[in-house]
DNA sequence: GAATTCATGTAACTTGTTACATGATTTA
DNA sequence: TAAATCATGTAACAAGTTACATGAATTC
């Protein structure tokens, strides 16, 4: 089986989530570097963001590997289009990562809001106020383009897919929740620390 | 002012938090690289990993740029340190970042655990709960560490930075905790789902 | 006697981002 | 007429990871 977890390194311990990512929408339909992207930004985008250069560069080596192969069509109008198709290799190394107990488990996220406030007091109580109040306002916008994406999911034609969108959508709505939730306990403790100017 | 964030791009859209991060330790003591990452292992690292070769690397390039400066501290029976401290430079660039609008905002985090939900259905209910009970077990841990570094915070002896720890933790707690929630909801889901093998 | 700590880094590589190039068609 | 959509990518760079090299002192 061509792994591509081992490919690189001999202790594959690199995460290679985009090109599995890529795999697993191949295995929906053939698609081509243009349509991968489409179907990236209505959903594996908000968990897993990729450049389309970088999509095209995966799929390039991807290929290299047996993963997926291709073929040009011609279209009318509009500029040809290389379609990539999965191969059984590729389903194979899809399966085989899907199996293999995921290292995010252990690894930890980077999240650039825990190093401002880590250092928050380096700047004044009301500035880390503002950017909370940004935060709150961006998470909430997050919360409603999840919820209707959460609807449309139902109406989207992949009824074998459905829960699984749900479940993993569902996961993007408890994190916001509960990032909307942290920013208003900071902005209440940052509350009581400042001195108000004018008394 | 050494402007970090437009040295490179002219857009500045990186994050470029790494280097942001270690002026903001060095604002504390002068340290060697070795100290930072020290440093880094009980606090930084839970939201801003980075390997040792990459500390040493962007300290290289902040001294370059003129936001720290080192001198060779020989030590007996151990290897010589290279103490970098802040400059006046240095402390400008951190002001400037804390100052910005964060772009993490608008950003999406990388989650491997969404990306394996997403393609949950190319695999059986009862490997996606295998994983999830993994997933349960190894945030839990997180818990409990993140809930001892809480307590240790009240004595490490920097008062001025005391409620601002804790608010990063808090953070990493609320996330870790919706996570198991997210998990268990994901659990009873996939348990209706799973046809008994003997009945 | 083996592993860990202290302490420096370099080199090679992978992954992610930004800018650039091209060009027709459609929509505002 | 300006912008967006469709469609391909390359080049350059930034950021993150892994492997390698060195070597004394300490702890298990």
């Amino acid at each position: 089986m061509v792994c591509l977890t081992n490919f690189s390194t001999t202790k594959g311990t690199l995460a290679l989530s985009l090109p599995h990512a890529i795999l697993g929408l191949l295995t929906y339909k053939p698609m081509s570097g243009y349509d991968v992207k489409t179907f990236f930004e209505k959903s594996i985008e908000h968990f897993w963001p990729a450049q389309l250069s970088q999509i095209y560069r995966e799929l390039g080596t991807l290929e290299k590997r047996g993963c997926v192969n291709s073929h040009v069509e011609p279209q009318e109008g509009r500029p040809d289009k290389k379609v990539y198709n999965i191969t059984e290799e590729g389903r194979e190394e899809l399966l085989h990562w899907l199996h293999e107990s995921p290292k995010s488990l252990l690894a930890y996220a980077r999240d650039e809001t825990c190093l401002r406030m880590f250092f928050g007091s380096r700047v004044e109580p009301g500035e880390m106020i503002f950017q909370l109040k940004l935060l709150i306002r961006e998470k909430q916008k997050t919360l409603q383009i999840l919820g209707d994406i959460y609807e449309s999911v139902k109406h989207a034609g992949y009824p074998t897919e459905e829960l699984y969108w749900q479940l993993t959508i569902r996961k993007g709505l408890l994190i916001a929740a509960a990032e909307v939730q942290w920013a208003h306990e900071c902005i209440a403790e940052l509350e009581d620390i400042r001195r108000p100017r004018h008394e």
